[in-house]
RNA sequence: GCUCGGGUGGCGGAAUGGUAUACGCGAAGGACUUAAAAUCCUUUGAUCGCAAGGUCGUGUGGGUUCGAGUCCCACCCCGAGCACCA
């Protein structure tokens, strides 16, 4: 006999289900109950020269069994698959070489959708998508201006990683350490303006909406660090500085009243944030962050200003690993000649200025309570500042000579003494005139990439609207000011909250999308902070769509995960040119029921496309408010040598070669066999032979009893016990599958297969259920023995799922563990359901067992039906 | 520092509070072969014992329980993520 020939199985099969279209979903299941239907999505890749990696199979497989599975159980299963084809590496290869990134993203895509079909994976290939295909980017421009119509786009300066050498812009990921990924430069900060989207507006929202989805609870937690909700409260000091000492000695009792005559001084108090109002009795100085507009407005009153800004340049030209390293070793200078008044004790302390306070979180100044947090502890040690302890475990003791972080008692807290500090924030808060505030972690995303490969944004600038957007605003405000009168006329309103939100930058009407990106001769980028678009003058120089005048376009692209937030919404109607989608489709396919992809998305592309989705949601384009119901990550797959596979280390295993060697189903499957899918393992070549050897055993067992030269082996009775075990394995492989569990239900069929070879006729029908179950995980093999040796006309995956049925073993033999005081000292075969005192009967019988008993008397019998009988002497 | 995971044979890993080490790899021995590969069979946690059998054993130390890898407490180690967020 002949073993099985995995090469030619695979040709064969892959040419036969392309014409037979088996992997197409049905039309109609767009119209059809949700509840026929599943989603079963993959992070796309992105499609790099590289070719596609075990990590990639590893996850691509997972979500095949599952599909495979699912159509075999009768639903409608949406499987789809595409590119996310805009970003760097296509635009480095493209400066490199000086070849168009298109080229170079088609050449990488037929590779890519060449090695997946080889893996005989399941995909809809009639809904491909292309993030850099104009017909899907012209979406992504769409909900772009969606975005920017409402308000939720803006412009903002803000400091970005750039690289003198490579002369661009970084990602934080491309700056890693300080120096640039490509050429090893020293990364500088700089100052440029950004296209920002408004994701803290849906901070709230994103937060509560992680409540109802099946996810691992690490990503959960991780999006909800990161957006990082503290509810707290802003408290206002009033500062005074030895001039008008008198004027805000007098007015401490209501400084509420507007300070008219102290022209010079702009700042009159400083406005902390905190979560921890109740130890605001042991605020001993205050802090404010380097860009704390205070420096600059008391500069007159700042004794050592020079040493201050001396403080502040420096501050600002520190990379994050000199800050981090500065964690334990903090710096900071005193504004000398101004000081703070404590709301709570009405006594003077110091202002600082240091760089372990943030700028862009809460107010940028903070109150420091060095004897119940650690930073500040650390700074008043370092700098000799005032330690006063207001909260003591029990109201008596006090641990001072290290901070007390706990909760407790209060004490020197005036009128609040021996209150429980937790439960008097409210009333502190009160009585120092805090406002209750809820701060996030979370920043807005920056949205423009001064980059040629990517989506352009479909804005212009026309100075004529600037200018009319901002008399506009003058009018409005002054109408405001007046009187607002509910038939405001407002001649303006033809512009859109975007447009009014950045004077001059006009929306280019939906008509004109998809902007398609132009042809350019140099991929490099200008130097000049600006995207290589901004070289094309017939491009960039256009008609403002609002007035008609002069207008520039907006020459930065989208970032990379721009064309990722929504792809998952095109596979369920990837050809409508009219809509993003029909809702009606949507409908009937949304949520996602399982989602399939990397860890490393946690908090980058899985919020911003939950961002999106809720955006969505709100315009009514989708009907739910969450994408992704369930997710799953799979782990990493590890090097040989257990470290991460990476070029440089040489351990890289490639997908290719396994296949070459032992065939498409022997890799899905050893894949599927190293471990639970969601934990990281090693590769281990030795471990493919294991799955080679099932699989050819397979072969043979199907070989010896079906193939045309032996007897017929149908119509053969097996015994009930056979029966029994045979429909326990299709339990465990069907729950397991359902439950992801690859590995042991790989072991299922493992040792289901040892039986299968044991009997001496084989029956047609567990022939059958036996392939059906092992199609989902080696669907090659699977259909060369169903179609080829048992000759069936149909492929395995439009038949049915075999279902188990326990009924059919009548007489069921269990074996119970025998225990003498705890200890296991035999097991015996009953018939299930036996009772105890027929099992302590046999016990006493048995040759072995029965001598137990002697010289003891039973005290107590633990007996558990069909398990375990304990006996204690 | 904080937040999650996780520590089980030589290795990857199985175990609704109920026979710890399923399944696979590796190793040893054997069969087939002139020989090797492939394949098949047997053995394979440690330890004592000729054997029957005993003792120990899931990172460490305690606890709950008839019974703990599994539950509780404390600690040690490894991995991942976040990192001065007031």
């Amino acid at each position: 006999m002949k073993s099985f020939d995995f090469a030619s199985s695979e040709r064969k099969w892959k040419k036969q289900w392309e014409k037979e279209k088996i992997f197409e979903i049905k039309t109609s299941s767009f119209s059809s109950n949700r509840s026929k239907n599943k989603y079963v999505l993959d992070m796309f890749p992105y499609p790099s020269g590289e070719g596609l990696h075990v990590g990639h199979v590893e996850g691509y497989t997972a979500s095949d069994i599952v599909s495979r599975f699912y159509r075999m159980r009768g639903y409608n299963v949406l499987h789809p698959m595409g590119w996310d084809a805009f970003g760097l590496p296509a635009e480095n290869y493209a400066i490199k070489h000086k070849i168009h990134p298109e080229i170079v993203v088609k050449k990488n895509v037929a590779n890519f959708k060449k090695q997946l079909k080889n893996l005989g994976f399941s995909y809809d290939w009639s809904r491909e998508i292309n993030t850099t295909d104009p017909d899907y980017y012209k979406w992504t421009q769409w909900i772009f201006l969606q975005l920017f119509k409402d308000g939720l786009a803006y412009e903002k300066e803000v400091s970005v990683n750039w690289c003198p050498s490579c002369k661009t812009v970084l990602s934080d990921e491309e700056a890693e350490g300080g120096v640039c990924a490509r050429c090893s430069t020293k990364v500088q900060r700089r100052e440029l303006k950004q296209w920002m989207l408004k994701i803290t507006a849906y901070a709230d929202k994103l937060i509560e909406g992680l409540d109802s989805l099946n996810w691992p609870q690490r990503v959960k937690t991780m999006q909800k660090n990161w957006i990082g909700k503290s509810e707290g409260a802003t408290i206002r000091f009033s500062i005074i500085s030895p001039i008008d000492a008198d004027f805000n000695a007098d007015k401490r009792g209501n400084d509420t009243k507007k300070n008219q005559s102290s022209g010079s001084r702009e700042s009159e108090f400083v406005e902390i944030f905190t979560t921890r109002p109740d130890t605001i009795f042991g605020a001993t100085y205050l802090v404010v962050a380097p860009e704390h507009k205070i420096i600059s407005d008391l500069k007159s009153s700042i004794k050592n200003f020079d040493e201050v800004q001396k403080y502040v340049k420096k501050s600002k030209n520190k990379s994050d690993q000199e800050r981090i390293s500065e964690i334990k070793n903090k710096t900071g200078v005193e504004l000398k000649g101004i000081k703070a008044i404590n709301p709570a004790t009405g006594k003077e302390i110091s202002i600082w200025v240091a760089d372990y306070v943030l700028p862009y979180y809460g107010t940028g100044a903070i109150m420091a309570v060095p004897a119940h947090d650690q930073r500040d502890w650390d700074f008043a040690k370092k700098f000799n500042l005032p330690i006063i302890f207001v909260i003591s475990p029990d109201g008596k003791n006090v641990i001072d000579d290290k901070v007390y972080e706990e909760d407790g008692v209060l004490i020197s807290s005036g009128k609040f003494n021996g209150q429980k500090n937790r439960e008097a924030i409210p009333t502190i808060t009160d009585f120092v005139k805090g406002k209750k505030e809820i701060q996030f972690k979370l920043r807005d995303w920056i949205f423009s990439r001064q980059r040629y490969w990517g989506e352009p944004i479909p804005l212009v600038f026309c100075e004529h609207c600037a200018a009319q957007v901002n008399a506009y605003k003058v009018r409005t405000n002054m109408e405001d000011n007046q009187r607002k009168s509910a038939s405001n006329p407002r001649k303006s309103a033809e512009f859109s909250k975007g447009e009014i939100l950045n004077p001059g930058w006009i929306a280019i009407e939906e008509k004109d999308l998809p902007l398609k990106l132009p042809k350019v001769k140099s991929y490099q980028p200008t130097g000049s902070l600006s995207s290589p678009l901004a070289g094309i003058k017939n491009w960039v120089n256009v008609k403002c769509p609002h007035c008609g005048n002069a207008a520039k376009r907006e020459t930065n692209t989208m970032p990379q995960w721009a064309g990722s937030c929504w792809y998952y919404l095109r596979y369920i109607d990837p050809k409508n040119s009219q809509k993003i989608i029909d809702i009606k489709k949507e409908k009937s396919f949304m949520p996602v029921d399982l989602y399939i992809g990397g860890v490393e998305h946690a908090v980058l592309h899985l919020l911003y496309a939950r961002f999106w989705h809720r955006f969505l949601f709100d315009k009514k384009i989708v009907k739910d408010p969450e994408p992704f119901f369930r997710l799953v990550n799979q782990g990493l797959i590890l090097g040989t040598d257990g470290e991460k596979m990476s070029k440089s280390r040489g351990n890289v295993a490639n997908p290719d070669d396994v296949i070459n060697e032992f065939g498409a189903d022997t890799l899905r499957m050893y894949e599927m066999f190293m471990g639970p899918l969601e934990d990281s393992k090693p590769w281990n070549t030795k471990g493919i032979l294991g799955i080679s050897r099932f699989l050819n055993r397979v072969w043979f067992l199907y070989q010896k009893h079906f193939n045309s030269k032996s007897k017929k082996s149908d119509s053969q009775k097996v015994n009930s016990d056979f029966e029994n075990r045979f429909n326990q394995s299709l339990k465990k492989i069907t729950e397991d599958i359902e439950n992801l569990r690859f590995n042991t239900a790989i072991s299922a069929l493992m040792i289901l297969s040892k039986e299968l070879e044991a009997l001496d006729s084989f029956p047609k029908e567990h022939a059958q259920k036996f392939i059906l179950a092992l199609s989902p995980f080696a669907p090659f093999i699977s259909e060369s023995i169903w179609r080829d040796v048992l000759k069936n006309k149909k492929s395995t995956l439009l038949s049915k799922w075999p279902e188990y049925d326990l009924k059919k073993s009548s007489v069921k033999i269990v074996k119970i563990a025998v225990q003498f005081n705890g200890k296991t000292r035999g097991v015996m075969d009953f018939k299930s359901g036996v009772a105890k005192e027929e099992v302590l009967k046999s016990i006493k019988n048995n040759d072995k067992l029965g001598n137990y008993f002697s010289g003891n008397e039973i005290q107590r019998v633990i007996f558990v039906p069909d398990r375990i009988i304990n006996i204690l002497f």
